[in-house]
DNA sequence: GACTGTGAAGCCATTCACAGCT
DNA sequence: AGCTGTGAATGGCTTCACAGTC
């Protein structure tokens, strides 16, 4: 268990290279330097360095990283030896998306069940993956020992969602619904907020671009 | 037009600000103080009040913000006075959720059109957008001078698709594909990568939570 | 008295540059 | 000679604390 805290950007970047290595290694690379890893994951030599070091020595000097090592190396920081149950709540647009989501499988990411309260919908499989009514949801969590939810539900409902999901005993929640949602600190959460995205590009657009 | 330097997370809180002032102003509030601001977006007073001192002073002292006029400015830095004509390549399961995001629509993002190579989607509709052969994509960029593209294909198309936008004369891009593609100098460029944000969580869990 | 606007301080992340291996 | 690992320097964002205004 590491006390020196580690940024949130390389934790970020650490991801982003792992796939890279899985990428490499099927295509037979055996050795790579710190500065092929910055070509193709579009960042700097240095910073691929800095980023391994907060975690160990991997590399061989003069020579560079064993692809095949470094690879189970990022995979076991991030957490990604295990398979882990993904529930989604919410089994709109959104929710059948994320589902479906190839991303999520091949890195170990299973979802197991979605939760709406359109009855039309319980009962029905996206992919793989059950719909079940949204009470039967805090049982299941239970019973399946389920550590991350997704949220892709409407904004009214975010916040009763989350308090569900936590209090059915969820440890990591990532959240698709653009408002603000409140969390007890023993719980991982992220947002995603697709609209905020947007409007990174068109202030550039506008301030710095003179479009329009 | 300014030239010192606005943080970009400055600009993703404002975006996230004027969603709260949007609502406080359709609940009748007319003032507001940058801590009653912090408290509804999860933030701090001293940081809501750095974030909008980049773009002048808006507030009252003594007094708060005046949230009709916190809230128009706010939109106009973030280029939200226009509305924006965005289209989406891919229309998977993804694009489809991108399309029938309410967030959009409600911030002035149009998405116009949607862009498939499959046959079988071609001339079919998602919400009102229509869906058009990718072989008309470049064509349609020119004649309707869109500026904003998404990208929702798998990724051993998305450097080509990336390709075709730029060439068209697409001004900004909002790539949803986990993979590293490049793009030039003059194009606004955002990556959602959705496995990033899962394993954020997993690291978490594992390394600081002891999680498994 | 209350709240904004802002220079200064503090903190955190990235980049530099070089010592240490192979 | 080549590349990693890392302390030091830099740069940037956030927080502090207080002067200025209503």
């Amino acid at each position: 268990m590491k006390t020196i805290k580690v940024p949130e950007a390389t934790i970020a970047r650490l991801s982003v290279y792992s796939r890279f290595l899985k990428q490499l290694d099927e295509n037979g690379v055996a050795i790579i330097s710190s500065g092929e890893i910055a070509k193709g994951v579009d960042g700097s030599p240095a910073q691929v360095r800095k980023d391994l070091a907060y975690f160990g020595e991997f590399g061989i000097r003069g020579v560079g990283y064993k692809v095949k090592d470094l690879k189970e190396q990022i995979t076991k920081i991030l957490g990604l030896t295990y398979e882990w149950d993904v529930i989604i709540v919410g089994a709109g647009n959104l929710g059948s998306a994320i589902t479906h989501y190839k991303g999520f499988k091949e890195r170990g990411f299973n979802i197991v069940a979605l939760f709406d309260k359109d009855k039309k919908k319980i009962g029905l499989t996206i992919g793989d993956a059950p719909i079940y009514d949204i009470s039967q949801m805090e049982k299941y969590i239970r019973n399946n020992k389920v550590k991350i939810g997704v949220v892709a539900v409407p904004v009214p409902y975010a916040q009763k969602v989350v308090d569900v999901l936590v209090n059915a005993g969820i440890q990591a929640i990532l959240n698709f619904t653009p408002c603000v949602v409140t969390v007890p600190e023993h719980v991982e959460f992220r947002k995603v907020d697709l609209a905020v995205n947007m409007e990174l590009l068109t202030f550039n657009l506008v301030n710095y671009r003179n479009i329009i």
